[in-house]
RNA sequence: GGGGGAAUUCCCGAGUGGCCAAAGGGGACAGACUGUAAAUCUGCUGGCAAUGCCUUCGGUGGUUCGAAUCCACCUUCCCCCA
């Protein structure tokens, strides 16, 4: 199967610009494209991870990618789709963010020999004049159109700054260049940039009078049509000290019945055969399909050493079986105890599992926490040293466990 | 530049001098049921040395025995006019 077929098959492509030569040029193997990542956070999250398999499978097809940091965008801030401004970077993060981007961004593309590359628009959208930028660019942007753009529609009720609303214009100005500098034709990326990647298209057609190409990845919803890769902790990031393998697998361990299948076609590498094989399985069976899922999942963004752990745990605690050796665990110093013990509460706050006392009472008063397998009732329970010390298992809920060393 | 309106707890949103840690809904969390799913039902949802105490209703000051609520100034946002 061809690249582009194997993409659509998998329902990655949400829209394109011209299905045929945007086919013809991926099939062929030796297409320049793009994918940009605004530095916001200090890590990549799911969504990213979408985009970067995109560009591992494209790259196995022999196109080039071009992993574009924005150093510079990110001074301005997407408005796409958000209700809210975003909050301000200094440059100093904004950098501190894209260095930690690049390190997740080669575990899944491959930077040697010009494979593939990656480039900073900081480089050169910092230098920009602005009256030259309004006349050579600005000129060829129209604000009715802008204005009717879907990733405006939100803002153009709450209210949108102009910075942000020149967020166009910059990523415009970005494809643009890159066409120009690097032989760039494609751009790719979620389907909240497609107004972003049109905007760029038309740019080049206009200064250049040539065709350059747009794609974007459907954006991964749940069945409840919100975003996935967000829990109440925020979103599921890409590094294991912001996220630990562990939780990553959980969080793909847990997803709901009717989103697994799209998960396998859309996140995985498993060849589509094998997952529609999987179709067919019902009822409890899909288990089986969310525990694949979740070992491939973490084996791709950590390491199949950290998927086989992660797995090996979670079939302890909740199948029996397996092995407790790698569970999530804290360990608890001296210090940490009072006259040689720990009481519930405090204990509960330390391992991490409940953000204060008042809500560890709420847990124990519930009966949803539990030591060893033992249902704890007394909110005054304490343990001694000698108890932490053999190792314990706290467990909240039925899904959070901890083991307690000292 | 002129006029009008708004800011409440995780979110939406009630509250217009004491009965307010603040209605209701959503979400989250816990329990029952299950398959580590969904749906449903129940509980719970600021903090703490907890029949009490402390912090919170955009910010700063003020009026008052007492302020989310009244006054002044400030900040931010929305709407209308230019």
């Amino acid at each position: 199967m061809k690249i582009y077929d194997e993409l659509k098959a998998r329902g990655l492509i949400a829209q394109v610009t011209d299905e045929e030569e945007v086919a013809e040029l991926l099939n062929n193997g030796k297409a320049t494209f793009y994918i940009g990542f605004d530095a916001t956070a200090d890590s990549l999250h799911v969504g990213h991870f979408m985009a970067l398999c995109l560009m591992k499978r494209l790259q196995s097809a022999g196109n080039r990618p071009i992993a574009l940091l924005g150093g510079g965008t990110t001074m301005v801030g997407d408005p796409s789709g958000r209700s809210d401004m975003r909050q301000m970077l200094t440059q100093e993060q904004i950098q501190a963010n894209a260095d930690r981007f690049k390190v997740q961004m080669e575990k899944f593309v491959d930077f040697s020999d010009g494979k593939a590359l990656m480039l900073n628009n900081a480089d050169w959208l910092l230098n920009l004049n602005y009256v030259e930028l309004l006349r050579e660019v600005g000129a060829h942007f129209s604000v009715n159109n802008m204005l009717r753009a879907e990733c405006y529609k939100q803002r153009m009720e709450k209210g949108l700054s102009f910075l942000e609303f020149n967020y166009m214009i910059m990523q415009s100005y970005d494809f643009y260049h890159m066409f120009q500098e690097y032989d760039c034709v494609l751009q790719c990326g979620g389907d909240d940039q497609w107004s972003n990647i049109l905007g760029g298209t038309e740019l080049i057609r206009r200064k250049l009078g040539k065709d350059a190409y747009g794609m974007t990845i459907t954006l991964l919803l749940t069945s409840e049509g919100k975003k996935m890769g967000k829990t109440q902790k925020g979103a599921v990031w890409l590094d294991p000290e912001k996220t630990s393998p562990y939780e990553f697998y959980q969080y793909w361990r847990n997803v709901d019945d009717a989103d697994v299948m799209k998960c396998l076609r859309m996140l995985t590498f498993l060849p589509l055969e094998q997952i529609d094989a999987m179709s067919s399985w019902e009822g409890s069976r899909l288990n089986e399909a969310k525990e694949i899922l979740a070992f491939e999942l973490t084996k791709l963004v950590h390491s199949e050493e950290e998927a086989q752990k992660a797995q090996s745990a979670a079939r302890a605690l909740f199948g029996g079986g397996g092995d407790e050796a790698h569970m999530p665990s804290v360990e608890l110093t001296e210090d940490d105890l009072q006259d040689g013990s720990i009481d519930i509460l405090s204990l509960m706050v330390k391992a991490g599992v409940v953000k204060s006392k008042s809500e560890a009472r709420t847990n124990v008063q519930q009966g949803g926490v539990s030591v060893d397998g033992e249902k704890i009732t007394d909110i005054k329970a304490a343990f001694d040293a000698d108890r932490l010390k053999a190792g314990m298992v706290l467990k909240k809920g039925k899904k959070t466990f901890k083991k307690i060393t000292l």
